[in-house]
DNA sequence: CGTTTATATAACATATCCTTTATATAAAGG
DNA sequence: CCTTTATATAAAGGATATGTTATATAAACG
């Protein structure tokens, strides 16, 4: 599995953007991303696991906390490829343009 | 499931990507995108059903072709909720350069 | 130390995903 | 018409994901 199939499948679940989202409010302690939501506890450390290994969040070690945060490099390699998708699509839109104007001429 | 659900999950495989990466190119039928893979039609064809099912593309109707392309919004939803997570970093990454710049201004 | 708190892991059930083969349908071409 | 081409759909198998309960571990607290 690639990065960037870890990253968009790890984004493709609702709790975890949910946790993204809390996350990307600050830093949160296992058990504080556990409360929000009605799941067990080990259900939410399944899905930071998957967060983790995606490269989309981090953790720390305190005492016997793991307060998670986002990743610095999130979604670098996402919008990396996104970034393909959209200049194709421009590309696209701007052919959408040629003929408006080409169009217009003829009138 | 949420569009967002739907445009990730189908951006989390290869396969997947590989398609819009051709159709990126421009429009191709199901056959045009069956034969640089390994993969039988019928397993192109359902992942086309997915790309469709997640706005991801478009298709028309050609006599017995279907030709595909890419939606013209094909990525919107997902630039949108990417955005909010853009910003958490860069705020993250401003308050790093407070901390740098206060620890510059101590020495 | 004994207990509580914070988190991880294992075992298991269920659901979903991906692929294949086989078959249906519908347009195209003699 | 009959055959070929283009595509869709159904049935089935195997792998993967997601959730739960039960349990392990390790730090914190009294």
């Amino acid at each position: 599995m690639t990065n960037l199939d870890a990253a968009f499948s790890a984004l493709a679940d609702p709790t975890r953007r949910a946790i993204l989202a809390r996350l990307a409010l600050g830093e949160a302690t296992v058990m504080e991303l556990v409360e929000p939501f009605e799941l067990t506890q080990p259900a939410i450390s399944r899905h930071l696991k998957v967060l983790e290994g995606a490269g989309l969040i981090v953790r720390r070690v305190e005492g016997a906390k793991r307060p998670c945060r986002l990743a610095p490099s999130a979604i670098s390699e996402i919008d990396q490829w996104l970034a393909m998708l959209r200049k194709a699509l421009s590309a696209n839109y701007d052919r959408l343009d040629d003929v408006l104007a080409a169009m217009k001429t003829e009138k």
